[in-house]
DNA sequence: CGCTTAGGTTAGCAACTGTTAACCTCGATG
DNA sequence: CATCGAGGTTAACAGTTGCTAACCTAAGCG
């Protein structure tokens, strides 16, 4: 499970350090961090990393597989409580958004450093992207009968892309809304007519 | 310049390194490819690098900004061509997603690797990508006049997030048209009516 | 009160990696 | 034809980094 820290409980070290591991690798790279630097960030030094992870690995698996967890826990929830597909989509795309705007850090490492995994946790990380790739697929193709999978994978592929760019522009002159810009741009492209093969 | 490889001309060392380096540093990250790789991913082993680059940083600016320069340069071209916003528009969409098509590594490794730069080469290629950037926004106040700077620059990035979705989704399920899905998606995408802030 | 143990500390090793040095070779060239 | 430089080779070094070992300490607890 991914500790979002919504209530006030005071996190756990094991919390502390994925946190900051991910601010860290979201602006280095995992490579371009080092266990020193990890374990200054969360108040002790070094090798203290080691009470609480097996190892550097270790860290980053935990943090992507919660991630990946985390957004197909939540999507499902989200289209579990819908009524229509109109409100499914609807719904993913505020949680998806909210999501981005929120931990763009968590957005950027897992998009960066899943080539750093072992081939084991790898796997189970795209297992669950796929899924909920899936979940997305399936909601559109319910909106549009006509929509092919292989399209609608792409589509959702494409509105991923979008509503996570808020990482990459993170500069100041961007417009203040941007998260209700980003929606209604994802929207609209979602509803653009298919192809027909 | 960046070398495209267009013509049957035999690429340089240079370019051949450069082209090694860009394949790699998107699988695995600047620092997860060490010298050696690369040398005998271009067939010389090792620091023979050296005879061609001063340092494994100075193949990663080349790169990056060689990317920029070319992006920047093309689609400038490209507006410099058009009659029209419209026409602008439209052949800018067309330029970007067939270089996110064909060249996915360069787009991975610019959207990944850029802290790995010197604070000055970092700066050229933030500089080079803005100005990118600014092209796209101009094209989008001139086709939609009450569009605000901040909000057509959120725009240009969304569009950018979409039509860098490829280089993500590498699987082979998706659809055969993509650039076209894509193409579509982003112009309904940036043809949304403007929020009134 | 004494024991355990979770969670720190520092010292240090072994492996790796960017880079340099010294040397070789061979095609071009004056 | 002698020379020279471009482009390659291997050996080796110095710095870094993940991780382990050995040790400390204080809070919880039977």
């Amino acid at each position: 499970m991914l500790e979002l820290n919504h209530n006030e409980r005071i996190p756990t070290r094991r919390e502390q350090i994925v946190s900051a591991a991910a601010r860290l690798f979201a602006e280095r790279g995992f490579h371009g961090v080092t266990i020193e630097e990890l374990g200054t960030a969360v108040g002790i030094s070094g090798p203290g990393i080691y009470k609480h992870f097996a190892s550097k690995d270790a860290v980053l698996a935990e943090m992507l597989i919660g991630i990946s967890r985390h957004l197909l826990d939540q999507g499902r929830y989200e289209v579990a409580q819908s009524s229509s597909p109109t409100e499914a989509l609807d719904r993913l795309l505020e949680f998806h958004t909210d999501f981005a705007m929120t931990r763009p850090e968590l957005i950027r490492v897992q998009e960066h450093d899943l080539a750093n995994l072992s081939t084991s946790q790898a796997h189970q990380v795209r297992r669950l992207q796929r899924a909920y790739v899936e979940l997305w697929v399936g909601v559109l193709q319910d909106l549009a009968p006509t929509l092919s999978a292989p399209e609608a994978r792409t589509r959702a592929h494409a509105a991923f892309g979008l509503l996570n760019s808020t990482p990459h522009s993170a500069g100041r002159n961007e417009s203040p809304d941007a998260g209700a810009v980003l929606g209604r741009m994802a929207r609209a492209a979602l509803e653009v007519t298919p192809l027909d093969h």
